[in-house]
DNA sequence: ACCTGAACACCGTTCAAGT
DNA sequence: ACCTGAACACCGTTCAAGT
């Protein structure tokens, strides 16, 4: 029993453990604590050893992205409410992007990532055909949807990562910004300062709600402006 | 003369040659590579004498940030056309993160930045709001456009940056990814193989104007909405 | 094939000392 | 006030050696 269970307590390393330890370092520590040495101490080992199941720094970040996408849950298409479904996977991908602090800036640069990844992308664009969306214009919003929804994310996570650096809570750190439109210049921005109330109005939840309401809401007026006549996505963009 | 002229070429540190240099190097050898020491060595002293000047590597970022926003070029307010003023800023602001690059991964995370970037930022606001764009949406949208401008660049450059790190040129770092969707399994992606030939047509600056056209039509999109009836962010988003 | 210790070539930052 | 040399406490990665 002592001999067999846990003669000595690392039972091999894997890609798979190596890749749990980052997980809860990164939601312990944030990101900048987490590093090879961090991570092969928690196994038992020296940072070489981990060079024998990932190549590097940027592949673990990469896994750890991968491994974070495969969690994410996207319903079956519904198509009378495909764009309220799209707006649930992006919250659904920033609870966990929070619910694993750090994990955000692994994903930053790693887009797409690994075919394990790709489960959730694919229900995401399944959502999209049931709504009808043209096969172009639904490939270039996961895109920059993606991108967006991590962005916002690795934002927040900075954000707050700088904040416990500095010893404030979030409450405090917020609370430094208001004061900074207030006191500007009248003169030299006017408009900045009529904005004072209202830019400082409505916490990350309710930006990141607009932000991906701005999206899918544009989404629909391409479609329903190509009804109209073709067009492309410059339209009124490339005009310059 | 030379006991004048340059006596030394070290014409006394400042924040705006440390900065200017942080900038050169960026651009010349990629986010990466430029530290504390390598500025230092281009300005023939020690990295400790920097700290004179600057609180740490993340104050170093942010005045790297201000200096780029600063650069913005953005027009005088024309109501008839704000949104194609707003898509002009758009690609003025990815213009400027490209022709330095590096510096929109300085950006992200350091916004709104200081006081000297906020001239740009009133600008924007400034053709909103002649756009008839109403306070609350203009100001979130602010936020929300200049996080995802922020992040395309930044995405781009790392995977620039990746690719010139494995010894690839763009384009070869490119065909590696049709590739990637074309030999999935179509069993497991019925949907993403069958967009394979759309998902990647394309190139960055077309996805660019895309995401951009989304967010400036969602804007219109929300005020054609709200004349109908008041309507909140979170309208068919926080039903759930 | 997997793991390891030790080393290499770096980092950002601090600090006592100089001017 | 600004600058410096030297040091501190780290990094990621490599590599020869072990199993």
């Amino acid at each position: 029993m002592a001999a067999r269970g846990r003669v000595r307590d690392k039972e091999k390393l894997s890609l798979e453990r190596i890749v749990d330890v980052a997980i809860s370092q990164l939601r312990e520590r944030g990101y900048d604590a987490v590093t090879m040495r961090s991570i092969a101490a928690e196994l038992g080992t020296g940072p070489a050893s981990l060079y024998a199941h990932v190549a590097n720094r940027n592949e673990l970040d990469s896994q750890v992205n991968a491994r974070i996408s495969s969690m994410a849950y996207v319903p079956e298409p519904d198509p009378s409410r495909w764009d309220e479904q799209i707006a649930e996977v992006a919250r659904e991908l920033l609870r966990l992007y929070r619910e694993h602090p750090g994990t955000a800036r692994c994903t930053m640069g790693n887009m797409p990532a690994s075919i394990e990844a790709l489960d959730p992308v694919e229900k995401i664009f399944a959502i999209l055909r049931a709504g009808g969306v043209p096969d172009q214009d639904a490939s270039w919003f996961g895109d920059q949807f993606s991108l967006h929804v991590a962005a916002f994310a690795m934002e927040e996570d900075i954000w707050k990562s700088r904040a416990r650096s500095e010893g404030l809570t979030e409450e405090e750190a917020w609370d430094h910004i208001p004061p900074v439109f207030m006191n500007l210049s009248v003169a030299r921005f006017p408009v900045l300062t009529s904005l004072a109330g209202v830019l400082t109005t409505g916490d990350a939840d309710v930006r990141f709600a607009f932000g991906v309401d701005l999206m899918i809401r544009g989404l629909k007026a391409r479609a329903a402006s190509a009804a109209e006549r073709a067009s492309l996505p410059g339209d009124s963009v490339d005009a310059c």
